[in-house]
DNA sequence: GCGACAG
DNA sequence: ATCTTGTCGC
C-alpha cells in the first residue's frame, strides 16, 4: 500500500532539495559586477543604455494557476514604451518563498527567447524583474536566474522584503527614518552578517514604503541604484510598473466570462425604467474588449453589481446582445445566465 | 516547536 | 500574487 501517487501540483520535499541544488549550480555563474556593453552617458564613446526591460505576471482572481506573463521595453531616454509581448500560461508550480523562479522564470525566459529568435530590434540591453536578485535566503532570486539563464544584466526589485539574514519590514524602516538617513533616499540594506543585500529607496518623495533593490545580474548596486532612480516616475520604476499595468489589464479582459443580455440598443422606456444602466452602457462601452454585431463585452464596476432583476431574463428581440460581466459570487439576488466561454483578443 | 517568508 | 471600500488630495 505504499503507492506514491504522482503530485501533478505542489512541491514535495524533494523539489526543494533539487531546486537548492539548481540555484547552487546557476550561482556559479553569477556575475556581480558592471559586465556590459553600454554607458549610461551619451556623451561617451560607443553604444549607450537605450532599451530597458521589464517582466511581470498577474494571476487570475478565479484560477490562480492561470497566468499572463508580460515582457515590456521601455526607451531608457523617453520611458515611452516601445515593445511588448504577452503569454497566458497556466503555471504547473505552486509559489514557494524563496523559490519564486522556479514557478515564473520558465514563461518569462520563453518571452524573452522569442524576442530575440526574432531578431527584434528592441530586444533589452538590461532587464528589470520584479522579484528580488541575491535579496535572497541562498543569494539567487528570480532575477539572478533570470539573469543568469537569457545572460542579460539584471536588476530585481521586490515591493516587500524577504526576511534574509535578520532584515525585517521595521528595522529597514527605522533605518530609513533614522536622523542621519532622513536626507537620504535609499539606504544599503546590511544584515547580521554584516552583508550588503541590496538597497532600500524612497522612490518618491515623501513615500514612506520603500523599494527594495538588489542586484540579479552583470551589475553593480551603485549601477543599479542609478537606474532605478533614473526610471522612476513612481514608487515602482517604470519598466515594472508599465509590465504590471499591462500584465493585469490584460488578464482582467479575459476574466470577464459570464454574460447577461440586455438590449443593445437600449429603448426609451428601458432607458427610462433603469437610467443607471445607461450610464453604465456608456461609459464601459469605450472600454469594451471587443464589439461585434451581436456581442458587447465590458466589465462593470464592482459597485455597479446590483443589477436589476430584469436582467434575469433578457427579452428576446433580434437586436439583443450579450454584454459580459465579471463572474462574481455576489450579484445579489441574479441569476445570471452564463454562457460559453468566448475567445477574444 | 512556532512563526516569518519576494510573487 | 489577489480580494475590497472608501477616502484624501492635486
Amino acid at each position: 500500500m505504499e503507492e506514491t501517487l504522482p503530485e501533478p501540483q505542489g512541491a514535495s520535499s524533494q523539489d526543494h532539495q533539487n531546486w537548492i541544488t539548481a540555484q547552487d549550480i546557476l550561482r556559479e555563474k553569477l556575475i556581480t559586477e558592471d559586465s556590459f556593453t553600454w554607458k549610461l552617458a551619451s556623451q561617451e564613446e560607443g553604444e549607450t543604455l537605450r532599451y530597458v526591460g521589464g517582466v511581470d505576471i498577474s494571476f487570475s482572481k478565479d484560477d490562480p494557476s492561470k497566468a499572463c506573463a508580460t515582457l515590456v521595453v521601455l526607451d531608457f531616454l523617453t520611458l515611452q514604451l516601445v515593445f511588448q509581448d504577452f503569454s497566458f500560461v497556466t503555471l504547473q508550480l505552486p509559489y514557494v518563498p524563496g523559490f519564486l523562479a522556479f514557478r515564473e522564470a520558465p514563461v518569462l525566459l520563453q518571452l524573452l527567447e522569442k524576442m530575440k529568435r526574432s531578431n527584434n530590434p528592441f530586444y533589452p540591453q538590461l532587464l528589470m524583474v520584479d522579484g528580488n536578485g541575491i535579496l535572497h535566503p541562498r543569494g539567487f532570486g528570480l532575477a539572478c536566474h533570470i539573469g543568469v539563464e537569457a545572460n542579460l544584466p539584471t536588476i530585481g526589485i521586490g515591493k516587500n522584503l524577504h526576511h534574509v539574514d535578520g532584515l525585517n519590514q521595521s528595522r529597514v524602516r527605522k533605518l530609513l527614518e533614522a536622523e542621519e538617513n532622513s536626507s537620504k533616499n535609499f539606504i544599503n540594506l546590511v544584515g547580521c552578517s554584516r552583508q550588503i543585500w541590496g538597497a532600500a529607496m524612497r522612490s518618491t518623495q515623501g513615500s514612506i514604503k520603500p523599494i527594495f533593490i538588489s542586484i540579479g545580474h552583470r551589475i553593480s548596486l551603485e549601477t543599479a541604484i542609478i537606474i532605478v532612480q533614473i526610471t522612476c516616475k513612481y514608487r515602482v520604476p517604470e519598466p515594472i510598473r508599465q509590465a504590471d499595468i499591462r500584465s493585469r489589464d490584460y488578464i482582467r479582459k479575459l476574466e470577464m466570462n459570464a454574460k447577461v443580455k440586455i438590449d443593445s440598443q437600449p429603448k426609451a422606456s428601458y432607458s427610462q425604467q433603469y437610467p443607471k444602466l445607461d450610464q453604465i452602457v456608456s461609459r464601459m462601452i469605450l472600454g469594451a474588449l471587443s464589439v461585434t454585431r451581436q456581442r458587447i463585452m465590458i466589465k462593470l464596476p464592482e459597485k455597479e453589481m446590483n443589477l436589476p432583476r430584469h436582467w434575469e431574463s433578457p427579452d428576446s428581440s433580434p437586436n439583443a446582445v450579450e454584454f459580459f460581466v465579471p463572474l462574481l459570487p455576489f450579484i445579489n439576488g441574479v441569476n445570471l445566465h452564463f454562457g460559453p466561454q468566448i475567445g477574444y483578443v
